[in-house]
Parts: C-alpha cells; sequence; structure tokens
DNA sequence: ATTGATATGTTATAACATTGCACATTACAA
DNA sequence: TTGTAATGTGCAATGTTATAACATATCAAT
C-alpha cells in the first residue's frame, strides 16, 4: 500500500486501528455500529481510495449482508453522518475517515489517474470564500475541498 | 432577482450581456458558438442558480433544440471546457459562469434551501491542501471549492 | 404485552451520464 | 469548387448513482 500521503504503512494493523476506534466512538455516543456499518467502513478501509457505492454494494452481497442499493446508501450515511468516512463528490465516492475522532473540516488530494486519496484539513470560513460569505450574510455550514491532479505515481506514468 | 450576492439587478440586461461576452470570446478562440450552445447557456443564465442537465433538456425541447440526453452534456461540456458555465459537483447541476473572460479557479456558496449559487475565487495551491499537495509531490490541476449553507433569504425562513 | 425507536429488507423508480453509430455541417486546402 | 477532414447533431440504447415508499424485524423501556 503507497497512495498519496500515505507512504508504505502496515495497512492491517491501519485497518484495525480504524475499526476499533469506530467502535469506541460509536459506543461512547451510543450508536450501533451493526455488522452491514462495520463491514462498509471496512471494505473503504481496504484502500486509501474512492469507492463507488455499487462497487460497495457488490462486496457486501457476497458476504449476504444486503444486495439492495438502500443497504449500502443507508450504511454510509450512517459513516459520513457519524464522520467516519467522507463522500467525493467530485466522483460520487466514498471513502474511510483517517481520523474520525475529532471534528474537522476535510479536504482532499484526489488523483485522477488512481482514484487514491489523501485527506488534508481546511477551515470552514477561510479565505476569499469565507469573506464573500460574511459579506453577502451567507452562513457557510460545511465545505466541500477536492483537489484533482496527479499523484507522484501518476505523474511519473503519464510523463 | 435577488439571489446570494445578487443584489436586485437588471437581470435581462445581465443576460444579454454574458452572452454578447460568450460570442466574443468564442469568436477570437475560432469556437462555434451554435444554437444549441448558446440556448444551454441562455437558459442557465436565466437564473443565478444551479440547473439540473434533464432540467436544462426540459427547456431546450420545448425550442426543438434537442431531446436527447447527450444534446445538452455536450453542450455543457463545451461551456465549462471554456469556462463559460461551471458544474457544481455536490448538486450534479450546472450554472452560468459570472465572469467568463479570464481564467479562473472557481469557488462557490451554495446555498441547501433555494440552490442559488454566488461565485467568488480561490488559488490552486493555497492553503493547507497547497501544502500537502508540495508536502507529498502531488500535482494539483483543478480545485473544488464549494460551501453548502443557507443564504440570507433562506436562513430567515427556517429560522 | 404494548409501544416506540432504530435498523433492515424489498420493489420500483428517479435522476444523472455515457456509448455508439449515422448523418449533417463547416472549414479549408488542393 | 470540390474533396476531405474535423466538428457538431440526432437518436437509440444502456449504464451508473440515488431515493421513494412500504413492509418487517429487533430490542429496550414501560
Amino acid at each position: 500500500m503507497n497512495a498519496i500521503g500515505f507512504p508504505t504503512h502496515d495497512h492491517s494493523h491501519c485497518i484495525a486501528d480504524a475499526l476499533k476506534a469506530a467502535e469506541t466512538l460509536c459506543a461512547q455516543r451510543k450508536l450501533q455500529f451493526t455488522p452491514v456499518r462495520r463491514r462498509v467502513l471496512e471494505i473503504l478501509l481496504q484502500e486509501h481510495r474512492a469507492l463507488g457505492a455499487y462497487g460497495i454494494l457488490a462486496e457486501l452481497a457476497k458476504d449476504g449482508l444486503g444486495s439492495q442499493p438502500p443497504a449500502v446508501y443507508r450504511a454510509l450515511d450512517f459513516l459520513v453522518q457519524n464522520g467516519l468516512a467522507h463522500r467525493i463528490e467530485q466522483l460520487n465516492a466514498y471513502t474511510a475517515c483517517v481520523h474520525a475522532d475529532r471534528d474537522h473540516a476535510p479536504a482532499f488530494l484526489v488523483c485522477r489517474g488512481c482514484k487514491a486519496v489523501a485527506e488534508a484539513e481546511t477551515e470552514l470560513n477561510q479565505g476569499r470564500l469565507g469573506i464573500a460569505a460574511r459579506h453577502s450574510g451567507f452562513v457557510i455550514e460545511r465545505i466541500v475541498v477536492e483537489a484533482e491532479g496527479l499523484c507522484p505515481a501518476c505523474a511519473e506514468g503519464s510523463a
């Protein structure tokens, strides 16, 4: 495993840790970390990439954990709602959160070659957009920041 | 007309100006500003809001300018490609550009109530995301910045 | 036992987008 | 001015993503 911002690492450990953290977080908030939800998060954690809902559904189906679209979408809603996963708007796809603990405004680097996703942070009312918002009385609740480009590996290949 | 960042203004004049500018720009670049393309831009310009492809298609169909999805998508591709319109990723929808002349990295305020869209600007390699990119050797080509929230009018209503 | 809250199952359909091919138009050089 | 390449359009079919609507299950609290 070696995606943008994720130098070679013990990936199975990384997955286990994240699942553990999710468990803890759900326990604290009295949320049900059900098999479907757990499995969807696990599938997302397999790769530091964005996966489409129907791809996830296919995996889910293999385990007999649901075969219809709503099953995935509900699980994804839950995960996104609780900050355990994020939606990548420009791909209509989903990716596991790399630091699900604290509340944050995520920003992403998305490789158009391999769909690898790296997560960074931003602020809600930063920069020119924040200024524009204040000027017009617009209240920002969420901000989507996604950079599209090429990761080092893909840049090499297409150069 | 009075959307975020667009205080009451002479909207028909605003539309006419934008169409004129688009014409000029296409002439300069030797691009064909065909009836379909012109009409799609005009439809987008009617409102400072994001419109879905199928909604636009319905309008187009009324004028006998195309009845199949590819007609709109091709026109939208053309407009987006040439900076005359933008795609709002979080809505899978499109909006006319308010300053199609210069090359720019657009950022948007999108009202979740009325879908009104205001356009601001940002920079490609700004802030923490730029830093993350430089650190990992990621080359940013395009950046999606979309703030979701409530415009003053909708905030009033839902308060 | 009954209720209420939450999660899931199931069918159907809405909404968004692309592919592939044939035909028309335009641009432009021979 | 005619041939030809490039570009744009029409049309049918299909693919992909997402939700509506309704039924059922599970389980804890009264």
